[in-house]
RNA sequence: UCCGAGCUAGCUCAACGGUAGAGCAGGCCGCUGUUAACGGCAAGGUUCUAGGUUCGAAUCCUAGGCUCGGAG
């Protein structure tokens, strides 16, 4: 496995490529998010046709539905959802943050009350890279512990120190599953909440460890973006060169932009399809809600300048009628052009690095994506 | 023609003598490792009309109008 970087711009901004057991990988990528093994309102054709070669699933959710066997089963989650390409997954580490109301953490792991049936389950950090290998994900995550926003520096120093006990006993179960013949990634997560000096404790822990990429979690949980981006940058500084850096639930476009100047390689979010699944439309200019009643007689594409199928088939009037009804077609059609939207920014950014003017391109798409 | 039921926000309905509310629709906004086809905000009224009783009426009384049943 190896990652090679391809370009690099003098902010920081590299673009690479990622060799996974499903082939090369791109980067920067923008990681569509399939939590239940779907990305939602999409099938494999759909992300074939996106060009998707890269997505997030979750582990934590699969474990509880349809249970790690019956993916096993199915032959493993790559044919149980007909889709051969690099899916990494979540350890259910957020899980433990966004769900927190049904567990209970302590140094060994976490205990669990399903949110779907009440039934009690325990994860540890050796427990949730088994199920990762079990259900076949070609990317490993370890089990961490987000702290909330905000966070007092003791309690985000207890769960980074956690989080660091947790990646250290994960490598050995990866090394274990590496034996038996896994040829998965291994991207444990780094945390540090929002303070630079554990971050930076975070970053030498994590060069130490037998590593493929580094997961980046904790951002993005209620904090102003100056921060986000003057603590990403400095943590991403005290980071090895050599393996891709993956930032864990961002963003927005404009994130796209920002993320990969402090050095980001991968990122992922529910951003674009839960957004269009209430009419948020990304374009050229910027975003707007195509359910407005501004639209109702607006017979030209979402995005004129956009190359997607909805974009050459079908109208803002069409569509914004679709979703107003609750047509099931719309979540699908506005999810395809929005993940559409988020893949030509990423090809933008490449494009960018590569030919050396990142920095007057992102100015460019700032001025005319105003949020 | 008679008998009965009803008439309140765009729609479907609450409130049954004490400041007229809700759901939906319509108008916006939010969502960042998805418990999310979700959540929030604002707007929306001569309570069919006209009289009367009452400190006070959507509510009680009288007359009229309209709607829906039933009978002839």
């Amino acid at each position: 496995m190896a990652f090679r970087i391809e370009a690099k711009d003098p902010s920081g901004a590299r673009a690479g490529v990622l060799d996974t057991p499903r082939g090369p990988v791109e980067t920067p990528v923008f990681m569509p998010v399939a939590t239940q093994a779907s990305v939602k309102a999409l099938d494999s054709d759909d992300l074939r046709r996106l060009g998707s070669r890269a997505m997030l699933a979750n582990s934590y959710h699969l474990y509880l539905r349809p249970g790690v066997d019956t993916v096993k089963a199915a032959g493993g989650l790559h044919k149980f959802m007909d889709h051969d390409a690099f899916y990494i997954t979540d350890s259910g580490g957020f899980q433990v943050l966004s769900l927190s109301k049904f567990r209970e953490i302590d140094d060994e792991g976490v205990t669990f009350r399903s949110h779907l049936d009440g039934s009690l389950h325990r994860l540890t950090p050796e427990s949730v890279i088994r199920v990762q290998a079990a259900l076949g994900s070609d990317g490993w995550t370890t089990l961490d512990e987000c702290p909330p926003f905000p966070c007092e520096e003791p309690h985000a120093a207890r769960a980074l120190d956690r989080t660091m006990r947790w990646l250290d006993r994960s490598a050995p179960v990866v090394a274990e599953e590496r034996a038996a013949g896994a040829q998965s990634l291994f991207f444990p997560i780094l945390q540090g909440s929002l303070f630079p000096a554990l971050r930076r404790r975070a970053a030498e822990h994590m060069n130490g460890a037998p590593a493929d990429g580094v997961s980046i979690g904790g951002f993005m949980v209620g904090e102003n973006k100056e921060t986000t981006w003057n603590v990403l940058a400095e943590t991403v500084s005290f980071l090895k060169e050599d393996r891709p850096r993956y930032l864990m639930g961002v963003g927005t476009p404009r994130d796209l932009w920002d993320a990969v100047a402090c050095g980001v390689d991968m990122m992922d979010c529910v951003y674009p399809t839960r957004v269009a699944r209430s009419g948020q439309i990304m374009a050229r200019t910027g975003r707007y809600n195509v359910t407005n009643g501004r639209f109702r007689r607006d017979f030209t594409p979402l995005d004129p300048s956009c190359s997607c199928f909805v974009c050459a088939r079908y109208t803002r009037a069409y569509l914004g009628h679709l979703l107003r009804c609750k047509e099931l077609s719309a979540y699908r059609l506005l999810s395809y052009h929005n993940l559409h939207f988020m893949a030509a920014t990423v090809s933008e950014i490449r494009a960018s690095i590569k030919e050396g003017r990142f920095r007057a391109a992102r100015e460019e798409f700032f001025a005319r994506y105003p949020l």
